[in-house]
DNA sequence: GCAAAAGTGTTCTAGCTACACCCATGC
DNA sequence: GCATGGGTGTAGCTAGAACACTTTTGC
């Protein structure tokens, strides 16, 4: 502790001066998640088609502007790539690592979104070549349903999402971003979501009841008084979420 | 989605040319607490004799350098403020609303850190005007046991870091990092961690009961077979953590 | 004796799980 | 009639919370 100049002039300079550092630059990525009700969980990625990493795939991702905060850039990104306007958008971690871009040193800030599958207005065979690919984190490990290796740290990305996901979606409403209409969805779909996330089938009797605990009886949802007859022979209720009515 | 190409050279230019740009600085501020068996939880803050917020009070942070990871960086400004060496640090969140350091756009990565109060080999009347300050969240606002306003958006990082802790307390280890040692502590000493991050009494009885099914029966701890006087008049077994025996 | 922590026992409840069973209907 | 989802009922297990009670020892 001998050195107390040294280091208030190098805190000095560190804080008043931060223009002659050598800076990172600050980058967002985004991990947008849907769910297939038939073939569960999938993420959005985009092929790489220069060095580093040509022909991987990668998050959407990009720098961040000057006067732009990070959740603004994100859904920039995301828009620009995917035509999704207006999703749950959460932050999920920051990856600062030396060397996890190759070129130069990048600090990206990771954004979760959640989009409806069928709100994406994005078409494969666009300039892009881009697509959503079924993706399950099994004993830990994250597999694709296609042979594909991602660019940079993004599978650790992916995996840390899909570990936030599961550890959120028993006690927060996010599953409900994933519904095509909050405003009138059937259990069944919910609980497809849940199993999308979860990677194990739920019992459908018990997921129907903690649904009417967790939700109907707490005033968080209702019956709309329609029937749906899309996923059974059987009509069932339409049910209305009464909250983030603007999602 | 006319405007192909102007969006590829767009991307092209910000993903291998970020060097043209006017880039954000990235600085790490740490929220480092600890806990005092009889005043409760406190987090360690340093007064700012410059403007901006000049005499606020601050968290300790700074610049990450170029080469230096963001855990690193916490790391360092951490053990310079406060002499603490070793200790469990987590990533809490990252701060980057344009406007919320009146200089320059900063891009804050914060980090939680626990240390045992005795560690802490910071000691008041240094260089720089700094110390502990008994700090709650009582019904969603931040209260410290002093008159004092936080610099920048510091506030809400406590705010966001108190709840966090609140979270995960529960269902992970963190709390043993504030125990003044793992490998010899009271189920007593660890009780008055509990309550002071959750801001409420617990039943001792009931704590007990749990500790010894999350911890003594999974393995997890043991008793050292020595006796404590140091809390009551009762002598009480000492326990031993058998995990992270480093920390 | 009193206060305060150490420690044991009991009861009640809420939530989750598993499972059995009936309903409705398209094929 | 069979498969599939819709929907109800019930029994068991477990973690928490609440609370009553005894033990130990410094003051």
């Amino acid at each position: 502790m001998g050195k107390k100049t040294s280091k208030k002039d190098k805190e000095f300079l560190k804080t008043y001066d931060p223009g002659s550092y050598d800076r990172p630059s600050v980058a967002v990525d985004v991990l947008v998640f849907t769910v297939d009700l038939k073939k569960g969980l999938e993420v959005f990625l985009i092929k790489r088609n220069n060095p580093p990493f040509e022909g991987c795939w990668a998050l959407p991702g990009g720098f961040a502007g000057i006067d732009e905060s990070l959740e603004k850039a994100a859904a920039r990104r995301l828009k620009e790539e995917t035509g999704i306007k207006k999703l749950h958008m959460e932050q999920l971690y920051t990856f600062g690592e030396p060397g996890r871009d190759p070129r130069t040193r990048v600090i990206s800030v990771a954004y979760i979104a959640l989009a409806p599958k069928d709100k994406v207005g994005y078409s494969p065979g666009d300039a892009q070549d881009a697509s959503w690919f079924g993706v399950s984190l099994m004993e830990g490990r994250v597999v694709f349903d296609s042979d594909i290796h991602l660019a940079f740290d993004h599978e650790s990305m992916v995996k840390l999402a899909i570990e936030r996901l599961r550890g959120k979606i028993n006690y927060t409403d996010i599953a409900l971003n994933l519904l095509d209409d909050k405003q009138r969805f059937t259990i069944y779909e919910l609980q497809k979501i849940h199993e999308a996330i979860l990677g194990k089938e739920l019992n459908a009797a018990n997921f129907r009841r903690s649904f009417i605990m967790n939700y109907v009886n707490k005033g968080l949802a209702e019956e709309t008084g329609e029937l749906c007859k899309e996923f059974s022979s059987r009509a069932s209720k339409y049910f209305r979420y009464l909250k983030n009515t603007a999602g």
